[in-house]
DNA sequence: CGGATTGGTTCAATCGATTGAATTGCGTTT
DNA sequence: AAACGCAATTCAATCGATTGAACCAATCCG
């Protein structure tokens, strides 16, 4: 492997400057046609590799948006990516992402790399247990340079635009839906208050419950991450008891997914023996057996929304941090059901 | 905002040349550590932020590693990203993912704009229909200076390395498992050959049922995209015939998700009525309704081989490319079973 | 025919960090 | 006191592309 060719070395070729090659490679009007056709040829008869180093340092800007993401085992999130996707690449710009896997070094490290890159704006969906010193701490200046738009997740205090779904409201159709259906012994299951997602959602569970007159049985919780496995034995401790729920609230879809297959091995039919209800309405929620009743966050407007704010503060625009909610929807497919009778309770 | 500090900023601040503030910041041993100490101090002070263009420039090398993935709607391609990412995070290589989509263009985008910023290598899982002339053609003479692995998906003419699923292998051990439980109709949904996946999978589920004297039904094919919805509506089709199959083969997890929903729809229990397989084995296959039998593909071996070889090209491994093949494994779960009595024809 | 215009190209400074070689200061050795 | 060694710091060139200003030649106009 030889060196990289340089405009250097196709101005030499061409017998100009590197300044004609350099206006001409960027199709600059100055250039004469016929000159330009002849340097692009020569740019591709040497194998001219644009350096985007020597470019960057002196223009300053790269031009890139960085996106930070902290669960990619769950297809809910990768959902925003596309409706962004499409946005930015509209306006040219290259969306790099980073998986932090909700390391909050490796976060740090990204938002840190990005900035140092000259990236003109970053969307995060925080990794659980960010706080507002990560994003306005001392030891992060470069931030303050960075355009930042949290997605989905939100960080208490953080004076940033944010785009989230209205995760309490959700969470009170839910419980409204099912109280209606005559259930009382509603179990919850996943989170565990690491994000303010989980947060959000629970609270807003426990509230709904208790205003209902129907306080929530601290025995019916399963705290635990937000995977296929854990959705599966939580609803299988949650079903070894001597009174068990009549309704499981998972936090998320996944955590559902996998609660439906435990039903399903212990031969109870969902929406009918019990019922068992998601959130975040992703695609997958149609297709499993039965379809899942969930809550539909629009992962494609928010994606959008998000877009938008950032491409605001990128071209400059100033004023106080924007905070988007966006108005969630209950879908009630068939693994919600009337309460069966099992005590002579309430029904 | 201010302009950002550079080095020159600390240095006047401090009274040293920068000189002394870039070997200080980098921990140079040459340098004293009180002075080493004071320059960190102001240098958080004035809130520095490192240029990485203009060090890229004179260092040469960006030392990222670059990954590029089609389809990020289907998790059984993210989870391919978590053993890389392990790997890489110990070699203090930050990783750097574009979504391309399955658009050539924007992967050939992704691929320049790499080469152009001195990323030290690049993983593709390549957009379906790339061609040899896609990684070697003269318009893409960037490509030669940057260490390349194709990874799941293979290129045919390409002098790269690769890591490869021996997908016939794998398919002909789904056709031997459902000719054995006594299937004949077995119908084939999803594919059509846009991936070397799809090409390989296809073609040995025909060379196999040939093999066997029992050569595939032309009407028992349903082509279409990696989709929930597309498995779907494509077991609907193939059930809606005079003579039914007994056994659906899909070509992806993906793509059974949806049929198996769309065999709960119609009143079909699958591993009863009908059998219906995957492959991949992604994470979920096991939590459908029922269980799914699926080939297992070692996404975490992959991720892993991948990135060892990737590195060793890095660090200037010459040679004839490598190629890697892995083995993979029938699991049976219960969405496969005997076949139904139903016409006076085989059993 | 002299002066202004325009199109095409070059000049030269610049972006900010890196690094091998040179320098300075200071204590130690002979 | 000269010579040396060593540690700490500085010098100065360098990486490759960009860009406003300057330049030159050909053309146009009055």
């Amino acid at each position: 492997m030889t060196r990289r060719p340089t405009l250097k070395h196709i101005a030499e070729r061409v017998g100009v400057t590197v300044s004609t090659v350099s206006l001409a490679l960027r199709n600059d009007v100055r250039i004469s046609t016929a000159m330009r056709e002849q340097i692009h040829q020569v740019a591709l008869d040497v194998g001219y590799i644009y350096n985007r180093h020597a470019a960057g340092l002196r223009r300053g800007d790269s031009g890139t948006v960085a996106l930070c993401l902290n669960d990619l085992g769950n297809p809910f999130f990768t959902e925003f990516i596309t409706a962004m996707e499409q946005r930015f690449r509209v306006e040219e710009r290259m969306m790099l992402f980073c998986h932090a896997q909700e390391s909050l070094a490796v976060q740090a490290d990204f938002m840190r790399r990005m900035a140092e890159h000259g990236a003109s704006g970053l969307i995060l969906i925080p990794a659980a247990g960010t706080t507002r010193d990560d994003l306005h701490g001392v030891d992060v200046a470069h931030l303050r340079h960075l355009p930042l738009v949290l997605l989905s997740r939100d960080v208490p205090g953080a004076e940033v635009d944010r785009v989230i779904n209205d995760d309490a409201r959700g969470m009170t159709l839910v419980v409204e839906h099912l109280l209606s259906l005559g259930h009382r012994r509603i179990a919850w299951l996943g989170g565990g208050s690491t994000t303010s997602t989980a947060k959000d959602r629970e609270q807003a569970f426990r509230e709904a419950l208790q205003q209902a007159g129907y306080p929530h049985d601290p025995r019916s919780v399963q705290y635990g991450p937000t995977t296929l496995a854990f959705g599966h034995r939580g609803l299988e401790a949650l079903m070894d008891q001597d009174c068990p729920p009549t309704a499981v609230v998972c936090f998320s879809d996944l955590i559902a997914f996998g609660a439906l297959s435990a039903c399903h091995k212990l031969g109870l039919r969902p929406g009918v023996d019990v019922s068992v209800t998601g959130f975040d309405d992703m695609s997958a929620a149609a297709y499993t057996t039965p379809p899942l009743t969930s809550v539909r966050v629009r992962t494609d407007l928010m994606g959008a929304r998000a877009s938008e704010l950032l491409l605001a503060r990128i071209s400059g625009e100033q004023g106080a941090p924007q905070q988007v909610t966006m108005a969630p929807e209950l879908v009630v497919r068939e693994t919600t059901g009337p309460a069966p009778f099992r005590s002579p309770e309430e029904g």
